[in-house]
DNA sequence: TGAACATATGAACAACTATTCATACGATGA
DNA sequence: TCATCGTATGAATAGTTGTTCATATGTTCA
């Protein structure tokens, strides 16, 4: 081990959020930390969109962004309607929208 | 190709940002994305530290942590300050507590 | 009911990432 | 100057992840 820290850890340790917490912070990030992701979320900005023209506005497979989808319905980021055929994705709620902006705010400046 | 989206693609490409920042945006939150980066922005929460003590708090490698925090540091997240042998890393800004804070709400509710 | 369309899903593969190990670098004090 | 301490770093590896391909599910309309 090395010198002492003993003081210090245990005030931080006090006020350290729990592991499970933790954990799902990070799992929670990873899903932003997809350019594709960022583009889909950020395409929904304005509205709802079907899968369709979201393969179409971002130039892939339709199959690409059934999966990435999945993962951030899964995140409860994106909620899905169903309309006859089409399927639209719309942004759960206002997170995705702030978050976005905080982390757009760190990097243009 | 699907049906017509073309009105509405039209709009949307004018209005998102360009590719190079979506990127970037990614790449950010990527750097959230990872339980051990959570736990030492925590860490540095309550003020500076040196690696040492962060690998201690962590009970990790210190060369793992020490990774870890080139990484942080190339993402301007934390700053490093050498005081004789020590290393003291802490937070760049609070940028760091702002995006936390937010997925923190998205989480716990 | 069957054909066509929109979407979902499982398996597979390539690309990426976090940790470990070994070692190098830089500072201190004897 | 040399031994020691704190930290950084490159290479290797195991685990993870995004896309593709093939195919399945569900809906509409004739």
């Amino acid at each position: 081990m090395a010198h002492d820290h003993s003081e210090l850890l245990k005030k931080i340790k006090k006020d350290m959020p729990e592991d499970e917490l933790l954990q799902d912070l990070g799992d929670l990030f990873k899903v932003f930390g997809d350019t594709t992701r960022i583009k889909i979320m950020y395409a929904l900005y304005e509205g709802e969109m079907c899968v369709c023209a979201i393969s179409e506005l971002l130039n892939m497979t339709q199959s690409a962004i059934s999966h990435q989808l999945k993962t951030l319905k899964d995140a409860n980021l994106v909620s899905a309607r169903r309309d006859g055929k089409e399927i639209y994705y719309s942004l759960s709620d206002d997170h995705v929208k702030s978050i976005i902006a905080e982390g757009y705010e760190h990097i243009t400046e």
